[in-house]
DNA sequence: GCAAACCTAACGGTCGGTCGGTCAAATTAA
DNA sequence: TTAATTTGACCGACCGACCGTTAGGTTTGC
């Protein structure tokens, strides 16, 4: 992998984050790159493409991130407290290519966009899983398992895109926030 | 106010929920209203005042909501329920406007993009009081307020991204699940 | 000398936006 | 009451700019 190739990416990402896929052109990428926006392509296929590898490669780390968290975690709230807290840091970690791969899914066309979804639905199974067993074992009680799933989902995504790394919390502080407020909720009651 | 420029408005809402501003011609949106595209700027100077309309109408009429249903309660805890609810309620009821009035900000050039973030922080300013009052009084414990407003506001409108209207579940019911879980997480401890 | 990495130049197509005109309905003038 | 004029709503044709993409030539490092 060429050094360029992934200043191209990290380019993108950045100008994806603040404008938006649409919005950027190649010329911009490639403006920021530092070279011609018709050497883009000796890189990457087309513009689509180049969107598509970000996210895949940003769902694969997650997905993997997710996994290694968890693998050898027995108790179910300990698992589900390591996976919301790694949810988390990882959504605030790579908050750029987060919010692209939450944003820009539309911008796919349906081939692409379907390869993504599968991805991600494949991530929630894992969370999903998690919080039925807690159910099932009675450390947490009967709830509607689609709606909290959604909940925290959501909840720790959208922590993305207010989060400043330049700020007064850390990624892991809030994380630990979001952690606390999230197993209170569970264990909480009747949702 | 004619017809004509209602259903350009109604069109334009389906089309950049769907696909997004940018993604979004003028010629689509004259398509799906019967007219020609030049028909449009008899009714709208620039695609981006039909955008700017569509937000600013958006946030006006979710700060009339929000003070409207307020204003008499006196009791906080009460007030914030009712704030909650209302959050959701709306936020559902009017999935599509919501939805772009938080993705498409930043598709507005500064002058307006500023218009519109200052009535956005008049409203969360009014989420933040019943906090903050709520802390002063002892309802809900120390906090970072902050923190919580944002936990708070970004919950419930990620709720209007997955949220059917023909789904299982009314926008009332998510509502009032929402408004339970935000109080018990607010009364539950230190954030 | 060869291939990887990059360039210049240009392509067809679409974009948001403008222009002058049409045409029925409303308004005014006779 | 009718003729003349204005107005509101819309259309077809067109503009320059920019888009993503391609073709083909040039440089660079091994």
């Amino acid at each position: 992998m060429s050094n360029m190739k992934e200043k191209i990416k990290s380019v993108s990402i950045e100008l994806f984050f603040k404008k938006g896929y649409f919005a950027t052109s190649i010329s911009a990428i490639a403006r920021g790159s530092g070279i011609q926006k018709a050497s883009i392509y000796y890189h990457y296929a087309s513009k689509e493409k180049l969107l598509l590898s970000i996210l895949k490669q940003t769902m694969d780390d997650l997905t993997v991130y997710l996994k290694n968290n968890i693998s050898d975690i027995e108790d179910v709230e300990l698992r589900m407290r390591t996976a919301v807290h790694g949810h988390v840091y990882f959504h605030l970690d790579r908050q750029k290519e987060t919010f692209i791969a939450n944003s820009e899914l539309r911008s796919l066309n349906l081939e692409h966009y379907e390869r993504i979804v599968k991805k991600r639905n494949e991530y929630e199974l894992i969370f999903q899983d998690i919080i039925q067993e807690g159910i099932n074992k009675g450390v947490f009680p009967e709830g509607d398992v689609k709606i909290l799933l959604y909940a925290i989902l959501s909840l720790c995504i959208t922590g993305a895109s207010w989060f400043q790394p330049s700020g007064r919390l850390t990624a892991d502080e809030v994380a630990a926030i979001y952690e606390k407020f999230i197993i209170s909720g569970l264990k909480q009651g009747k949702l």
